[in-house]
DNA sequence: CTATTTTCGTAATTGTAACTACAGAAATAG
DNA sequence: CTATTTCTGTAGTTACAATTACGAAAATAG
């Protein structure tokens, strides 16, 4: 049974994907409704009925982003043989990632950095996302404790913002234009956190 | 001999530290003329009287911060008496500079992220200085490998990228509300990149 | 086919940001 | 005192962003 009135003209969910680029690319304030509608082939009447307002759109692109491409360096984490090589590979998995887009880094981070206060709420909503992204790798730390990967004292918590930081910081650079060996190479000093 | 006309009203060195504060907490696109004119206590024209542009006041702004809040942390790092002591001075020196605004974070770090195509020309400034804060890293390691407190193997190019991340990772951090404990937890694993 | 439902495209509307025109005020020069 | 210069406050102007009103179009139900 087809719904009952005109149908829709374009695929949501390639248009979801396509937005999902530009508040990639631009983060939530610069990516501007002309942006994402030409960047979806859609006119501004559709984008409102299909998604409601520009910020439930970015929440729906966060989903996404989180669901496909922010959840690849995490699940290298979990995925990988040692705790070290889990960190390895969740630091390069987050270079990979940040190097896909043009300019760099992750939605995550740089999506909304400063914001005008009626753009707080989206502010949060990445905030809330770096938060799980932080819980991800303690646990995994503290999985290391109970493993005897790590020492019995060591402070999962600590650690895991340092990581954190790091993930922060291959962002930031590679919105800076750093090259993926720039990115790498941080790698070598970032693991020498992990007691051995 | 004093100029010609009626007198500026107010003190242009005092409106442009309020200024820079301003931009601090809100970013270039985040502080509106009205924050900044009200902060200053100046109206619109005195404000384009004295400064021009909102993006050359911004400019001003940059140096001023540069020449005062900026420059200590940098300045710990180089009168430090060894590398080591340097470096987690200029950690510690740049988590005061994180904490002393509300919300926290370094401007020359977070206050230009993502920006509209118009606005770029203000993101470049703030690139700029912070190439200038790598190259001054840069500096001081290459220094301690000549004078044998770092192997001769040592690549500073990489480990002053690596310690600018961390200055980043501070900020972002600060920026998402992290306390003192928080920040300077994060200094002993970074410090862990120095050979000794 | 006709009525009904939902979408589409065009062209507003509304709100707000950066910036400025202009008239009056406050100083100096002569 | 008068002319000249520069600043100040009020009240715009201009541009552009998010959002929507509305009539035409495309589908189904009966």
């Amino acid at each position: 049974m087809a719904p009952r009135g005109r149908p829709r003209s374009f695929d949501r969910d390639l248009a979801l994907s396509r937005a999902m680029e530009v508040f990639w690319a631009k983060g939530y304030e610069g990516a501007q409704l002309a942006d994402l509608t030409e960047a979806m082939g859609i006119n501004p009447p559709s984008f409102y009925a299909a998604f409601g307002s520009k910020e439930a759109a970015f929440r729906e692109a966060v989903d996404l982003y989180i669901a496909t491409v922010g959840s690849a360096p995490m699940r290298a984490l979990d995925s990988a043989t040692t705790l070290k090589a889990g960190i390895r590979a969740m630091l390069k998995g987050s270079i990979d990632v940040a190097l896909s887009s043009q300019p760099g880094g992750c939605l995550l981070v740089l999506g909304v950095v400063n914001c005008l206060t009626e753009n707080e709420a989206a502010r949060e909503c990445l905030k809330k996302a770096r938060r799980t992204t932080l819980d991800l790798i303690r646990e995994r730390l503290e999985r290391g404790v109970r493993d005897g990967e790590l020492p019995a004292d060591t402070d999962a918590e600590v650690l895991a913002a340092f990581y954190n930081g790091i993930l922060q910081a291959i962002s930031f650079q590679a919105r800076d234009g750093a090259s993926r060996h720039d990115l790498e190479s941080l790698i070598a000093p970032a693991m020498a956190a992990v007691p051995s």
